[in-house]
DNA sequence: GAGCCGTAGTGGTCGGACCACCTCCATGGT
DNA sequence: ACCATGGAGGTGGTCCGACCACTACGGCTC
C-alpha cells in the first residue's frame, strides 16, 4: 500500500483512476458505474454539479459535459432550478435515441432498419395475439376504425402508429415496445411514407391492417406472424426496389 | 432552412427560432438536422467549436455541450487537435450506446432484453444458415474449437462472443448485427454468467453450440433458428428462475 | 529528397460570473 | 389553526476569457 499523506479526497480518486482518456470521459464512466452498482437508485437525485465536479477533482464545465452526455442517452434527468435525478431507468427512457438512428440513416440502412422492425413487429403481434385482452383489443379497434374514417395522410399516420403501439404492448414486452417504437420514429416513418402513398398504398395498408387485427381477434399467433410479417414486409421490398436503380 | 450569412443571421435565426428549450438542446437538433438534410455528409469536417458557436450565437460552452452530446450518440466525432468530423453513420457507430442500455438494465428488463436477444438471435442464425459461406465458417469453426479447448471462464465468454458475432456478420445485415454486439456487450454477459456457469452449464452451452454449428454446416435455416433459439432460451429461463424468489 | 522542427490552429480544461427557475419557509392575513 | 403570499437561497443554464495538450502543416536543415 501507498502511504497516506491525509490527502484530499480528490486527489485519492483521481489516483485510482489514472488517465484513461478525457476528464469528461472519465467522469460519465464514473457516474454510470455509481449507477450500475447500486450506488445511485432510480428516481434518486444526485449531489449539485458544483459538488460532482470538486468530489471528481474536475471543472464544473467538464462535469457538465458529462451529465449532458448521459442525459441524452435516457439515464440522467436534469430539472432547472431543482437538481439532477437518476430516471427511472425504463426501457422508453434508454431507448429513446433509438429514434435518432432511425432518423440518420439512410439507403441500404433503411432496409436493414426495415427488415429489423419485421422480425420484431411479426413477433411482437404473435405474442399479442396470444396474450391481448378485451380491453385492449378494444383499443386497437378504435384506431382501425379511425384510420378507416379519414384520408387524410397525416391522421392515418397517426392512427397507424397507434395501432401498431397497441399492439406491441399488448405483448407484454416494454423493451421490445420501446424499440419499435424508436423504429417506427415520426421522421422515419414520414420520410418512407412519403413516396411509398402515392402508389396507392393506402388500401393496401388497411387491408394488411384488418388481417392483423382478425388474426388477433381469433387468438391466432402464427396468423398474427404472419400478417405482420407480410405487412412490414411490403413496405420493405417497395424501399429495397427504389434502392435499385 | 439556411439563410445567407449577411450580417447578423445567427441573430435572426435565433429570433426565427424562440426558445423551444434549452440553448444546447436546440443546437443538437441544428447539428441533426444539417446531418439528416445531407448538409454533413459522413467523414466530413465540421468548422470550429468557436465558429460553430459564432454561427448559432451561442457560447462556446453550450456549443460543447451539444457536440458531446453528438458524440455519445456516435454521430459527431472529436479528434483532438484536429477538429469535429461526422461519422461513417455506420450502424456500429450509432448502435454503441446499445451496449450501455443493457449494462444499466437490471431484473425483468435483463429477461426482456434477452428475449429480445432471443429473437434477433434465431432469425440472424437462421439467415446465416442460407447465406453463410466457407471462409465465415471456417472462422466460426475456429472459435468453436478454441472455446472447447480451454477451462477458463474468460477465454471460454471471449470465444462465445466472437462465435456469435461471426454468425451475426454471416447474416448479412450490419444493424441486426450491431443490435446483437450491444445486446451480449461484455458487462451484461459476464454479469449473467457469473451466476450461471455455476450450475455447470459449460457443458450445455458446448453442446447447443454445436447444435447451432452443425445447423450452419447443413445450410439448415429452420435447425438453425431452433437451436439458437433454445440456446439463448436457456439462458433466459435460468434468468427468469433466478428473479422469481 | 528525406527527415526534423517550430508554429499556428484545434479540441480539452479550467475558474468565475451572472441569469432563470424552482423550492421552501417565514410572513401575514383570514 | 389554516392558507395564500412573498422573498431568499439554492439549483441548473449560459456566457466569458484564459490556458493547456495535441495535431497538422509548412519551411528548414542536412
Amino acid at each position: 500500500m501507498e502511504e497516506t499523506p491525509s490527502a484530499e479526497a480528490e486527489a485519492e480518486s483521481a489516483a485510482n483512476a489514472p488517465q484513461k482518456g478525457t476528464v469528461t470521459q472519465r467522469a460519465i464512466e464514473r457516474i454510470k458505474a455509481m449507477i450500475a452498482d447500486g450506488g445511485l437508485e432510480p428516481g434518486q437525485r444526485l449531489p449539485t454539479e458544483r459538488d460532482l465536479a470538486a468530489r471528481l477533482g474536475i471543472s464544473r464545465s467538464s462535469m457538465r459535459e458529462a451529465i449532458r452526455a448521459l442525459t441524452v442517452l435516457g439515464v440522467l434527468e436534469a430539472r432547472h432550478g431543482s437538481g439532477i435525478y437518476v430516471t427511472q431507468l425504463e426501457a422508453g427512457d434508454l431507448l429513446e435515441t433509438f429514434g435518432v438512428v432511425a432518423d440518420l440513416s439512410r439507403g441500404p440502412r433503411l432496409v436493414e432498419l426495415l427488415e429489423v422492425r419485421r422480425i420484431l413487429e411479426s413477433t411482437a403481434t404473435a405474442l399479442a395475439a396470444a396474450r391481448i385482452t378485451d380491453d385492449q383489443l378494444a383499443e386497437v379497434e378504435k384506431h382501425l376504425t379511425a384510420m378507416n374514417a379519414t384520408d387524410d395522410p397525416e391522421e392515418i399516420l397517426a392512427h397507424d402508429l397507434a395501432f401498431h403501439r397497441e399492439i406491441a404492448a399488448a405483448a407484454g414486452n416494454e423493451t421490445m415496445a420501446a424499440m419499435l417504437e424508436g423504429l417506427s420514429s415520426r421522421t422515419f416513418r414520414a420520410r418512407v411514407w412519403r413516396g411509398y402513398q402515392e402508389e396507392g398504398a393506402f388500401a393496401r395498408t388497411r387491408r394488411e391492417h384488418a388481417a392483423i387485427h382478425r388474426a388477433l381477434v381469433a387468438h391466432d399467433p402464427e396468423a398474427a406472424r404472419a400478417a405482420a410479417a407480410a405487412h412490414v414486409g411490403e413496405v420493405e421490398e417497395w424501399l429495397r426496389s427504389q434502392l435499385r436503380p
